[in-house]
DNA sequence: CAAAATCGTTGAGCACCACAATGTTATAGC
DNA sequence: GCTATAACATTGTGGTGCTCAACGATTTTG
């Protein structure tokens, strides 16, 4: 650099070693955290957070109920779910109140301007996945995703399909790519 | 649910709504979330970080030698970089000297040490290579590591291969697969 | 009826990262 | 040659996000 640095140097774009861009798990690593960042930008407009929308999805599919359910099923943390329903009801989105066959619990429900939020929401993050997988044609998204399921089936346990009713079955729905309904791209 | 709880309810293992998991980008961030954290207790037993691992490979690579070339090159922030290198020193892994020619500069060299620990790292970064991609054969792992890569491209310039050597081409190293060098995992 | 466990809530602590000073040295303008 | 401006490494500070340990209320267990 001082003195020898060779014209093979493109001092206007700095880059990465190439060991760190020939591994995927970096790559992964890197596209994660972009994706959060962009993700998390564009979400600013709405005054929810991906997290939001995650526990929205949870409602709206019925899975869970009550605040631990919740938190288990998306893998937060209890205290943190608290602040998050907190601002949920501000907004009369969710709906809260005690379980009357177990009064230590929570019941959390959607209310119906809580489901037309949803409905936003899954607007604009289908127009993130779509930002953000441009760069792929529709059978490379589909490539793509069935091969981080795989992974995510290991590593993510949360999301092994098991006793799922039909998503992202190995036939994946790639030709139709974006005919899918809301694909979010939510919380981290 | 309260009293109506059906029997498709897998009451033992909460799990990710379908429209998340049915989500490229939010595979794409819980994916990369868990690399971090299993990378991250991967380096524990060796006393360093990742990002040490990132630092040593771009200078090993001899791409930059000043500390505002490193951190550009990895994306750092200038003041994080200073805490790293000093950690990096007291192991006798580099050297900082002032550069000569500009007195602002300090240049950041490999020492023998360094390159020691640097080939543990490569080692260490393969293995867990192996294991986070362990649910792909040779073949998928390619075609994942292409796809990575051409989203990288995109919303990480800094993976961008416009002015590489050879890595990565269109045609990637597809088969050889763990045939390559060390590919690390290793700073986010 | 007492002890232990569960649920939601609160608050403290910690790591991480971006950002704005500071002191030193080099470059540009006159 | 002298002054003003910019670049460099360093330090410090603030905000954010997350984990973890109490706590009160309620249910379950023995």
């Amino acid at each position: 650099m001082t003195a020898t640095t060779p014209e093979t140097q493109p001092r206007t774009a700095p880059q990465l070693p190439e060991e760190l861009v020939a591994s995927a798990t970096f790559l992964l690593k890197r596209l994660g955290f972009a994706a959060k960042e962009r993700t998390m930008k564009a979400y600013e407009g709405t005054g929810l957070h991906p997290y939001h929308h995650a526990i929205l999805l949870v409602l709206d599919e019925g899975s869970a109920e009550t605040q631990g359910s919740i938190a288990d099923a998306l893998g937060y943390d209890r205290g943190q779910l608290v602040g998050l329903l907190d601002e949920l009801e501000e907004q009369r989105l969710i709906e809260r109140r005690r379980d009357p066959e177990d009064r230590r619990r929570h019941l959390v429900r959607l209310t119906s301007d809580g489901k037309r939020a949803l409905k936003q929401l899954r607007a604009l993050s289908k127009e993130i996945e779509k930002e953000f997988l441009a760069p792929l044609d529709d059978r490379e998204r589909a490539s793509l995703h069935a091969l981080l399921l795989r992974l995510a089936e290991t590593h993510e346990p949360r999301c092994a399909l098991a006793a799922r009713g039909s998503v992202g079955l190995p036939a994946s729905p790639a030709g139709t790519g974006l005919a899918l309904p809301g694909k979010n791209a939510a919380s981290g």
